[in-house]
RNA sequence: GCCGAUAUGGCUCAAUUGGCAGAGCAGCUGAUUUGUAAUCAGCAGGUUAACGGUUCGAGUCCGUUUAUCGGCUCCA
């Protein structure tokens, strides 16, 4: 048989070969390292024998499949130290997963102790030096060999896969287990790995299934490799900007005033301050915007007519719920064709039936606010689009566990707005709207960082959407067409869509590799209907808009905890709370000081005079820590030729003196032209 | 909401295991008037997250609540 390699080169046999014995016989080198091998582009066990023509990649730790076979082996580890030290724990799954794996267990929770202890075992199980064996088994073998070990969840497994699936097993010593591999050879290959933590887990991610107990690993053929993943875990702590934000005197949380509210201290609010002013004036001055200012809270009926209510009224902050009941009761006797009516009625009922009491929400939305503004006025094709921003508070009732920082929050703001276009200008104003953004993402740096993801709506749930499957077909098709007209990179992701139409989510990492969604454009054709709203058209006829609903950099929180955390908090000066730092030599030069402040602050340059009698040094030690873009000293050698002399952070080397006025023309260009790094 | 961990001054952490709440940094006051990563001295700062219990005695043990962190689930 003839082997295709990688590189382009053959390998011929006589016999059939397993491809850890084609490895070896390439190289010993390759064999030691060999973990898995690729035939005709599927990933096999290195145990596979080849026998046919075939092309084949010897896949190592450096090829990902190489590193997740690495570590779904050390899961196997796991999972038999845990058998030993818990024999009543259940096994369950225990996939690799980026940078490391997890095994979840039916057991009872585990300390910090107890993750050491399970460690030193899986040492053990490595020193020990256990072959690694794979077989297959029928169907009822499998059942009945799960069901000697009493393995209740591989018996669900097992008759969950679709019949004729081969059903292979890995063994190690006295422990097997179902999966589909593949796997290293012997346990004594997995020397370098670490318990980094353990946490609940649903039993198959479904909230009303058991709660598992899931232990996370991540694991390295070379010590160095596991030392340097550590030693990244401890050093992304450091960009945090849970932890960098607080120590910057940007934000804090207060236990009274509760979860997911952090209160913005002058430092944050300054910067937010700053961001708002710049998307705002770019949206109204140079995309045509006009602006709103819609209230905070409505009555119920507003969020019934356009279905929010129903589909979302447990994520909302519902004021006099105690009167929803009633609101109800009368709804459901409703006999009208118009549910508008039949709304209006029932609340109007409450209303007198309660000292004119009646149910009302914290908005989670600006969408119907801005159509009523939309409404106000009849409007002609000529009119559209038009494009409505506002700087709009929101107010999610997250679940309790789910708030973070400045990233998952129950009050936010955000730079919102609704277009409303006629169906011809739709894919123009889309694409507007897709560019903004990207503008937005560039003056900020953090173009590179998104990726795109068109968010469709789920076929196999269509109750939790507005209109039909033509209608979405109809809808998706449009976004796609316009997403790929434009050129854009983007993967597809079914149920991620709003109820009332596709999205298009620009996502972000964290830190710590978590995505979370920081720009949206969303394409709507179900509200305008709902709200009843309509533009007369060239014949004088009254046709329905579509309607855009789009961020141009998302939620002002959530963009200064991603700005905290790629900036590592040294923010571009444009946007810095404090952007100079004048420090005196002594308290001679305080007067020529203040007037360097002054003439900054005249500017529109956030500056301040560091008055304490302290050395130099120490003083430029405190700038530095507080990640001040500029220090400027100032001695008798600069008062008197009214120069400052200038260090910029970052920068190991004085810039030395240069004219005040000179400091200040390069310092405005820099936050007038929004400059970073 | 679920599983787990944590909570001591603005921050980082002690408190010999149930026996007088303490240190460094930051802050304030005074002295020092300084040329590029820490000048000296003093002062102030606490109902140990809150509430309840056990005890002669609780930061420490038990219970409840709140908040924070790591995950799960959720995220219009």
């Amino acid at each position: 048989m003839k082997i295709t390699l990688k590189d382009g080169s053959f390998k011929e046999y006589e016999s059939p070969m397993s491809v850890r014995d084609i490895a070896s016989d390439i190289s010993e080198g390759l064999g030691r390292m060999t973990l898995a091998g690729e035939v005709n582009g599927e990933v096999v066990d290195q145990r596979t024998v080849i026998s046919e023509d075939c092309t084949l990649n010897i896949l190592t730790f450096k090829d990902d499949a190489g590193q997740r076979c690495f570590n779904h082996s050390c899961a196997h580890i796991l999972a038999q130290a845990v058998k030993r030290l818990y024999p009543d724990a259940k096994c369950t799954i225990g996939p690799s997963v980026d940078q490391g794996f997890y095994y979840d267990f039916d057991m009872p929770s585990l300390s910090r102790e107890d993750l050491d202890k399970i460690e030193a075992e899986m040492k053990k199980i490595v020193k020990e030096a256990h072959p690694i064996e794979r077989f297959e088994l029928s169907r009822e073998e499998a059942l009945k060999l799960m069901t000697e070990k009493d393995e209740p969840y591989k018996i669900e497994l097992i008759n969950d896969l679709p019949e004729g699936e081969t059903l292979s097993f890995y063994s190690q010593g006295e422990f097997t287990d179902l999966c589909a591999g593949p796997h290293v050879m012997n346990t004594k290959e997995i020397k370098y790995f670490k318990l980094t933590s353990s946490s609940g887990a649903y039993w198959r991610g479904n909230e009303n299934n058991k709660m598992l107990v899931r232990i996370y690993g991540t694991a390295y053929p070379k010590k160095a490799d596991l030392e340097e993943r550590l030693e990244f875990l401890e050093n992304i702590k450091k960009r945090d900007h849970n932890r960098l934000g607080r120590e910057m005197e940007l934000f804090i949380t207060v236990d009274v005033i509760g979860q997911g509210l952090p209160l913005f201290m002058p430092k944050g609010t300054k910067v937010i301050q700053t961001l708002q002013r710049w998307i705002e004036d770019l949206e109204d001055y140079e995309w045509g915007y006009v602006r709103t200012r819609t209230p905070l809270m409505a009555k119920s009926n507003l969020y019934k007519l356009s279905d929010h209510w129903f589909h979302y009224k447990d994520g909302m902050f519902v004021l006099n719920d105690d009167l929803m009941s009633a609101e109800d009761a009368i709804e459901d006797q409703k006999l009208y064709n118009d549910t508008s009516v039949a709304m209006k009625n029932a609340q109007e009922k409450v209303y007198a039936d309660n000292d004119g009491r009646e149910v009302m929400a914290l908005r989670p939305m600006t969408c119907p606010f801005q159509y009523f503004v939309y409404k106000a006025k009849q409007h002609s094709y000529r009119d559209l689009p038009y494009r409505m921003g506002e700087t709009s508070t929101l107010f999610r009732n997250e679940d309790s566990g789910e708030m973070h920082g400045l990233t998952r929050v129950r009050q936010f703001t955000i730079s919102e707005g609704h277009l409303i276009c006629t169906p011809e200008q739709i894919a123009d104003e889309f694409k507007n709207c897709v560019k903004l953004a990207k503008y937005c993402l560039t003056t900020l740096g953090l173009e590179d960082e998104v990726t795109y993801r068109m968010s469709k709506w789920d076929p196999a749930n269509p109750d939790k959407y507005l209109g039909t499957a033509e209608d979405w077909d109809h809808v998706q098709n449009a976004m796609r067409e316009i997403l790929d007209d434009i050129g854009l990179e983007y993967t597809e992701e079914e149920g991620e869509a709003a109820f009332y139409g596709p999205k298009l989510d620009i996502q972000a990492k964290n830190v710590y590799g978590k995505e979370d969604t920081m720009i949206t454009i969303q394409l709507d054709m179900f509200l305008s209907e709902r709200y009843d709203m309509y533009y007369i058209d060239k014949n004088g006829e009254k046709q329905r808009p579509y309607i855009i609903h789009r961020t141009s950099m998302g939620c002002y929180e959530r963009t200064l905890a991603w700005l905290i955390e790629h900036y590592a908090g040294a923010l571009p000066t444009w946007l810095m709370p404090e952007q100079v730092r004048v420090l005196p030599l002594s308290d001679k030069y305080l007067d020529y000081a203040e007037k360097v402040n002054d003439e900054l602050k005249k500017n529109g340059v956030h500056a301040t005079v560091d008055y304490r009698a302290e050395k130099l040094g120490y003083k430029i030690r405190e700038a530095r820590h507080e990640k001040i873009p500029y220090m400027l000293v100032v001695g008798e050698k600069e008062r008197d030729a009214n120069t400052v002399s200038v260090r910029k952070r970052g920068e190991e080397k004085e810039q030395g003196a240069m004219p005040l006025t000179e400091f200040i023309d390069k310092i405005c260009e820099e936050i007038r032209t929004k400059a970073h790094d």
